[in-house]
DNA sequence: TCTTTTTGCTACTGAAAACGTAGCAACAGG
DNA sequence: CCTGTTGCTACGTTTTCAGTAGCAAAAAGA
């Protein structure tokens, strides 16, 4: 599997080549798990196992992809409990849970 | 290509068989260019081709998949103009760019 | 009216990413 | 030791995405 680039902010991301912060975080949000693995570490901190198995058991080899690119990126860590957000990755967590809100209303409107 | 079946709250969605909204929000923000396509259409409407030239050029069965998505999920409709954003599409896409102030001071924090 | 463009979209092929299962080395109890 | 857990790699299959070509319908000239 070829290995995909990272996206950071400052340099060209998949589908733009502008280097905005926006665009990175638009590259990285849109991978398959990664919103969903920030939503699991919402609360505590969860081990590598922990974490696929609350992620419906997706697949070690993608997991482990996807947690590459969020250490790199700096919104998770590893701590003696397993993998934890840090504050950055808190602060995005945060504001994507406000989305849940959102996300009702939506439900709402669609039925 | 099978056809990648259409996230909707209250039914089961790719990685959860909950039926909660926020998993179906979680789908479908995890595919590629459909946060890329609420943005771009932030502004003004946008035909079918300004849309895929404004998104670097992607694939138009891709593009057309995903409006199909989009649509289905009513964050989207076809105007006299183009694609525009519903209401509620509209309403996504504003709490989306309040990560733009996250994203910048990711940036920086990543430098 | 008779071309040209433009637009929205489908078809098809190849490349990349995700899935699913198996399994191994390191460590932790017991 | 023996057993179980943990983090992770390997690898073949399936699904999704990319890239190009092109067509029917509508619009725009001439």
């Amino acid at each position: 599997m070829a290995k995909m680039t990272i996206p950071k902010p400052g340099k060209p991301v998949r589908g733009s080549k502008s280097g905005k912060p926006i665009m990175a975080l638009i590259d990285l949000m849109g991978r398959r798990w990664i919103l969903r693995i920030l939503w699991e570490l919402r609360g505590d901190a969860l081990t590598f196992r922990g974490l696929q198995e609350a992620c419906g058991g997706l697949s070690p080899s993608v997991l482990n992809a996807r947690l590459a690119e969020l250490r790199e990126a700096a919104l998770i860590e590893t701590t003696a409990d397993g993998y934890a957000l840090t504050p950055m990755g808190r602060e995005l967590g945060t504001e994507f849970e406000a989305l849940t809100h959102w996300a009702e209303k939506w439900a709402k409107g669609l039925k």
